[in-house]
RNA sequence: GCGCCUGUAGCUCAGUUGGAUAGAGCAACGGAUUUCUAAUCCGUAGGUCGUAAGUUCAAGUCUUACCAGGCGUACCA
């Protein structure tokens, strides 16, 4: 990581130098490149501690660093109260060399992480919300296991309940030409599951899985609810029992208002029914107990009401059962909000009562796989996200993902049209133009943006930085010429061609999205 | 009513723990190829960052109030 190394250089400096802000200090992205490649705002912080001009303080600061750095790594200059950094070229070249190897380059991590994401009821076809989720939570798997941290993925499948009842009844009933009842399911696919033997509900378990396959999303366990009916369930109740709940109006309720939610909540109905919550505190408690350190939720927005009550009952399991495990560092929840589908600007109204909608597994065909997930992990998490059908397939030719991978395709082109095939050398030194340098530069900064990402949960950064690298080479390809170039430029130029070329792959390998050769 | 998310260019959205002149894509307009894929590149135009106060040397970013949209608010899952 580049950044990060260059920041823990400045850190010991500037600590000698006593100039270390109290509140610390950030490396900045220079607005404008010529400036530099980072830049540093203490001065600012400083004026306040030193009762100084900023001015002066960055000029003095300038002036120490250069002192201590050896200007064949780095230069330093003052603007306005910034201090700007700019790499030499040589800093440039050693920094691709130590790039090569990967994992030791990120912290170690101990944790142990669980991300339960998609769990939709298997009463259904997916939609394309529990796609956006679905590449968002398997995009998350990809970003921390690149990072070196320990990653476990897991669907939790809602096979049991009253839900999963009307909708075997709604199948049944189909199949004896009878009216489907007023409460029960109503789509097409009820109608089409009616001609097919077997259970429906695992039949639409294993269509919810092809389709997720399809998307590429895999995960690591399917988790049924119904495996926790012999005695989890009962068990993690009586564990609450021992100091969080209390009988009324003869239903048992959990006092989740204890650890900061709204209302207490049933776990077992005055009918002697369990709720669906008290699976999922079983299920919680089972998660726990399998040692994860750190618990990741992906939620749909429609779910989000449930956010506090598993804070609460996993903090309460917790605390009876004496594990060490703190919710609100160790817990994390990540909201999806849902998506929009549009077709040419017009709205698509999805109804699952009339069975009016357009499956996840539509979507897929239409518009194709890399292109979906693309979509999906190119907007935050938490914004709605308006998504035209027509948009993501008519472009195909502008579109952001084809232009990512054309990318990766173009250089593949090169190599082919040269006919030569990598690995190349290394040059030594070579002198560097503005282009080659920020196209190297970029390419640098894929750790960065990688750590980022996946400390944040935030895969559409990542996404966000893919793209901005496929950016830069096709302005580099547009101003450095490889097959015309003298022959030290050419050597120089494959070589960083190549280096573009695998940062593409991982980046669009993390992704979950293919790198074609040609196209 | 209360809670969560959102409000930035005509449209869809970025904007790092507050930093330099608020950015990209699409759509519009004008250019670039005797050269490795023009699925590309360059340029022009487009903004009261929902509104109003506040904090700060500095606010799209933080605080408060209000306005608008989405979602949630079950002894359903």
């Amino acid at each position: 990581m580049i950044k990060d190394t260059l920041k823990q250089k400045l850190a010991s400096h500037l600590d000698h130098m006593e100039c270390l802000p109290e509140k610390g200090f950030v490396l900045e992205n220079p607005k404008n490149p010529l400036l530099g490649d980072y830049a540093l705002t203490i001065a600012f912080d400083l004026a306040k501690q030193k009762r100084q001009n900023p001015l002066s303080i960055a000029k003095e600061i300038v002036l120490e660093l250069s002192k201590r750095i050896p200007k064949e790594e780095m230069l330093f200059t003052d603007l306005n109260g910034y201090i700007n950094i700019q790499f030499t070229d040589n800093e440039i070249w050693k920094m691709v060399s130590s790039n090569e190897n990967r994992l030791d380059l990120f912290p170690k991590s101990s944790e142990k992480i669980l991300i339960e994401f998609v769990s939709a009821n298997p009463t259904g076809p997916l939609h394309i919300g529990h796609g956006r989720w679905a590449v968002l939570g398997d995009i998350m798997c990809r970003l921390k296991r690149a990072v070196g941290v320990t990653v476990s993925s897991e669907f939790y499948i809602n096979d049991t309940g009253n839900q999963v009842k009307q909708f075997r009844n709604s199948v049944s009933a189909a199949k004896d030409k009878k009216p489907i009842p007023k409460e029960g399911y109503h789509g097409q696919y009820v109608l089409e599951l009616a001609q097919e033997s077997g259970d429906p509900v695992e039949r639409m378990i294993s269509q919810q899985k092809e389709t997720l396959e399809k998307l590429n999303v895999t995960f690591d366990n399917w988790f049924s609810e119904l495996s926790l009916h012999n005695g989890q369930v009962e068990a993690a109740i009586s564990e609450l029992k021992k100091e969080y709940t209390y009988e009324k109006e003869g239903a048992l309720w959990f006092s989740s208002s204890q650890f900061g939610d709204d209302k207490d909540r049933v776990l077992i109905k005055a009918t002697g029914d369990k709720t669906y919550f008290a699976s999922d505190v079983a299920y919680h408690r089972e998660k726990l107990s399998r040692g994860f350190t750190t618990l990741v939720n992906v939620f749909g927005a429609d779910h989000h009401g449930y956010v506090a009550r598993m804070k609460a009952a996993t903090q309460a399991i917790s605390k009876v059962e004496g594990i060490l495990f703190n919710v609100e560092t160790h817990f994390k929840i990540i909201i999806g909000q849902l998506v929009s589908l549009f077709r040419e600007g017009k709205p698509i109204r999805m109804s699952k009562r009339t069975g009016e909608m357009i499956t996840l597994r539509e979507v897929i065909d239409e518009i194709g796989v890399d292109a979906t997930r693309f979509f999906m992990v190119f907007k935050s998490a938490d914004t709605h996200l308006d998504f035209d059908l027509e948009v993501a397939k008519k472009q195909s030719s502008d579109n952001p993902v084809y232009y990512i991978q054309y990318a990766h395709a173009r250089i593949c082109s090169v190599f082919r049209n040269l006919q030569v095939t990598p690995p190349f050398v290394h040059p030594e030194n070579a002198d560097l133009n503005s282009d080659e340098r920020q196209m190297l530069l970029v390419a640098l900064k894929l750790n960065d943006a990688l750590y980022e990402a996946a400390l944040h949960y935030q895969p559409h950064r990542f996404a966000a930085y893919t793209y901005q690298l496929a950016k830069q080479f096709h302005l580099f390809y547009q101003k450095c010429p490889i097959k015309s170039a003298s022959e030290e430029d050419q050597k120089k130029r494959l070589f960083i061609v190549y280096f573009v070329q695998r940062c593409l792959k991982r980046s669009l390998d993390i992704l979950g999205i293919s790198a074609p050769e040609q196209m």
